[in-house]
DNA sequence: TATGAATGAGAATTCATTCAT
DNA sequence: GATGAATGAATTCTCATTCAT
């Protein structure tokens, strides 16, 4: 009754490991997923693993510069901005958005991984840089233009910006029974409407003007 | 061989365990950390912490529940109407990061923890979910008195105040040679502002009206 | 808030703690009741205990040693017959089936301690022999009578009776969610009307009467 | 120091390790009886036990599984109509002694481990509830043939019958010096005449007819 | 007498890893 | 390449028992 074992080329198994294994670390932890788990995911026996991994980090090393978050972050902070900021912003959450769905594993074990991998570290610092430093040549054109506040620090904004929307991405997916879930278009254009208006009730400040401080 | 007891009185041995547990699980993480560590930390024998504990979850859980600022925010939220919606954030802001820099090495693994391990997902959601639910009740006052905006989504607001000085301490900590570092009263208050008052030019805006959306 | 405490004479502790293990050994078993247990259910802390008993098998011994089916079954076993067999063995059954409810936690552990405690074997190989040689007496009589049948032997009579009675009754302490409970009145009476005119359908064999094989 | 390994097969090593915890369980009861007893019993490491089975209680669930007579029990009682009931009765009789002599120890301490393990008694209750069902079912269809009475109640009939068995058997190996010894085919004939035809003297019945009932 | 903090030897179980086949 | 039996150390947790107070 034993299916035909697939033989896969060197290449694509390690490939299905680095894949099978990422699901898995995603979904229940990198400690709770157990080699065997992995072995079994793939459809394959436990000591396999061995022949192309020295150990269990060993995948996690090869996952991690496998797989980056860098290309694509980039790619999407190059595109040319749109008519309105609210319009640019709001694209620019969606696409970082579909992006941490897209990469959700890698993701949701970046922060993680920061604490103990000081590789990951130095990675994801180089792109949040590169990040931050456009977003911000951006918002600082916006203010000289005059359409954001002479006082903004666009540093600031960027990382209230990333830290809203990857909160947010954080606890759609790991605290999944303890938070309610928004959908992430409207998530996307309310962070964006926070961001760019503020929560204060604008009509009530207006007559007064003492809303700059 | 065997050293004299040393008879603690329970508060005192409570303490000893919970203190000695939170620099453990500080520097090595929380499933990396034994009782055993724990117990040989403390200078006591591994089944004693069971005298005092139900189990390894229930240190963290006592751990968290005392570090937590959740009664601090609680007081913080309660105060007399006389203060400003940006007073009180801004108050609770510094708080929270007060709390973070005393706690830096715990806060920063068990933020990485909740990729390890369902446990700390479970405890940490269950005082995320508190702490959601005290600031959006504030919120929603704020807005029954007219202060905030109707359409304020008070979760979506939590969040980015969350998201905002905790990606802001993660950089400070964590990425520090590839950051601009901030004071943390200018970053507190200057984030308090961009989410209550936005980032748009209002004395531009006020004239035309289209910043009601 | 801590009650006023009751000081009890060592008679009256021993007496007390021997009682509540009896009844936790019966609830959950010898080995799955702890120490603490008893302690907590005598509202006394654990050290105490030891200054009554040497050990947990020590108030194992104890129990076992105070309390005894042994006089209870003789009295049982030492009243005057009925008018007719039925109606003896009948009250005979009821009377030990009171019996092993009133002891409860010392007839479930009987057996179970026989497997471990040679003193228990003794103890109870004694009363067996007497029921058994009582009853036999009675059941001699009534062959002789021809009330029952000439080639009855007396003692697997007694044993069937004994092990009918006891099974159920271990059945209905020990296998609760298992097996059907049934009322003990009628139980008993069943059991007698079993023993005493078989399971065959008289009517069908009374013409022939082969049944007495 | 590392002994050569010795591999089996599963089928080998399963067999190994049921006939092994068998021989333990009967010797010292199924707590006193750890896994890593069980594992040196076998000259293997710990850990390979969980590779064939999920846990303690499963070895003895599977133990009994393989010792019971269920399956004996099913073929006896599925026998072609012609056999009468008392050879079917005794013939089962029979294999109950047969399988009690046969695993003697196992079976007198599992009867006194339900005294100390809730988890013995689950899995025993298991198969004591599946017996007593295989046999009433028996015992219905002759009722409904006619061949028992109407009112005869099948639990009841059951549980005599192994009461009568068991502590039949119990007595003569525990109780040896206080008890008289049967032998087992003329005991097994015995009882099963008496739960039959009943201990009265049917010839003297026959005429008045107040024997059914 | 009485307390309950403290001990420490196991107990069951898990799992990364090895290696004979 | 591939299997899966086997290892063994580590881990959480339990509990009879001791002993300072």
């Amino acid at each position: 009754m034993k299916r035909t074992r697939k033989r896969l080329t060197p290449e694509e198994r390690t490939e299905q490991i680095i894949e099978t294994a990422a699901k898995l670390f995603a979904e229940k932890g990198f400690d709770a997923t157990s080699i065997d788990d992995i072995a079994e995911a793939c459809g394959v026996a436990p000591g396999l693993i061995y022949h192309y991994f020295d150990s269990k980090s060993e995948i996690l090393r090869a996952l991690l510069e496998r797989k980056s978050l860098l290309p694509k972050m980039a790619e999407i902070l190059a595109q040319p901005p749109k008519a309105t900021v609210e319009e640019t912003l709001t694209e620019l959450g969606n696409a970082i958005w579909k992006m941490l769905e897209e990469k959700r594993e890698l993701a949701l074990m970046m922060h993680g991984e920061m604490q103990r991998n000081q590789e990951v570290v130095k990675i994801v610092g180089e792109i949040i840089r590169t990040g931050v430093k456009l977003l911000s040549d951006y918002l600082n054109a916006q203010k000289e233009a005059g359409i954001l506040r002479d006082d903004l620090d666009p540093t600031i904004f960027a990382r209230t910006f990333w830290g809203a929307l990857f909160e947010s991405f954080f606890a759609h997916n790991r605290l999944a029974p303890f938070v309610k879930r928004i959908p992430p278009k409207r998530l996307v254009s309310e962070v964006v409407k926070l961001l760019l208006y503020g929560a204060v009730n604008q009509k009530k400040l207006a007559p007064g003007g003492e809303n700059a401080k």
